[in-house]
DNA sequence: GACATTTAAGATAAAGGAGTCTGAAATATG
DNA sequence: CATATTTCAGACTCCTTTATCTTAAATGTC
C-alpha cells in the first residue's frame, strides 16, 4: 500500500464531507458509521487535519467537522502531505539516500517517471473534482 | 515506501550477486558487508528467495548463495513477488475491496494507469539489464 | 444551571514489520 | 576425525503503525 491506512481514511473522510455540500458541520460519528471506520481512530485522524488547518471543527450538539476551505481549492496532495508527508514523491525506490538525478541508482530513471506521474495526479485532483466523479459516474466510496 | 525494506534488500542483494558474473557461490557475509546490511537479517531474507527457488545455496567453506537461473531470465517482478506479493499491483488506492474496472472508486481510473505502468516496469526489467546499466552508466548500488 | 452531545487530548493495547541472537546442520580442509 | 566455515531454522526483541479506551473541555437546549 503506497499510502498509510490513516492517510486513506483521511482521504475517504474528506471526500465524504465534500459530498455533503449543503450541510455545515458533520459529526465524526456519522462519517465513521457511513465509511465503516472506527470512530475513535477516525477522530484522532481528523484532529490531525484540523490541527493542520485543512479542516475546522465545532464542539457540542450540532457540532462536527468541516473542510476549512472550499473543496474546489483543496488538492488531494494536501491531505497526503498532512498524513504521510511528501517524502514518497522524492524517495529512491531502493531507499538509497544518495540517489538523485546526478548520482542515480540503476532504477532511478524509470522509477522517477512513475513517481512524478503519481505526484502530478495528486497535485491536480481537487476534492470537488473527485466528488463530481462520484456523482456523475455513480462511483463507490 | 512502495516496497518493504525486506524486498528492497532482496533486490539489492540479487543485483550484487548478478554483478559477480564469473563467481559461483557468494557468501551472505560478503553481500551484507558490501551493501551495508545486517548479516542476520539478510540471511533470513535470502533464505526466503532460496525457498522460493529463485536462488540456490550451498553450505560450508566456499559456500554461499547464487541465482538459481541465468540472471537474464529473472525479472524484477519475481523478486518482488516472493517478498511482498503482487497485491500492490491490483489493490485499490483507497484499499476498497470492491473497487475494480466495473465498480470503480473515484480514483480508480487514474490510479490504475500508474499502477499498471509500475507493474510493467518490474515485469520487463531483468536483473542482467539492470546490472548492465550499472556497468555502462557507472550508477550506484 | 442541568444535561446531552460532540470534539480534544492522551494513555494504553494489539499487530506487524524490522532486526538480533543462538544453536543446529552441512561441508570443505588438513 | 577435528575444526572452521557457511547456510538453516526458529525464538526473541524492538519499533512503528493501527486501534481502543477514558477523561476533559466546549457548546446547544431545555
Amino acid at each position: 500500500m503506497i499510502l498509510s491506512k490513516s492517510c486513506v481514511y483521511a482521504i475517504r473522510a474528506t471526500l465524504y464531507i465534500t459530498a455533503q455540500e449543503n450541510r455545515e458541520y458533520i459529526p465524526v460519528k456519522e462519517i465513521a458509521k457511513e465509511l465503516n471506520l472506527s470512530f475513535h481512530f477516525l477522530t484522532k485522524i481528523l484532529q490531525g487535519l484540523t490541527n493542520a488547518s485543512l479542516m475546522k471543527s465545532y464542539r457540542g450538539p450540532n457540532g462536527g467537522v468541516a473542510m476549512a476551505r472550499s473543496a474546489d481549492s483543496i488538492y488531494l496532495i494536501e491531505v497526503i502531505d498532512v498524513m504521510d508527508g511528501l517524502d514518497i514523491f522524492s524517495e529512491c525506490l531502493l531507499g538509497l539516500p544518495n540517489c538523485n538525478d546526478i548520482n542515480p541508482c540503476p532504477l532511478h530513471e524509470e522509477w522517477a517517471k512513475n513517481r512524478t506521474s503519481i505526484h502530478k495526479m495528486f497535485q491536480t485532483m481537487t476534492l470537488s473534482q473527485i466528488v463530481n466523479n462520484i456523482d456523475k459516474l455513480r462511483l463507490g466510496l
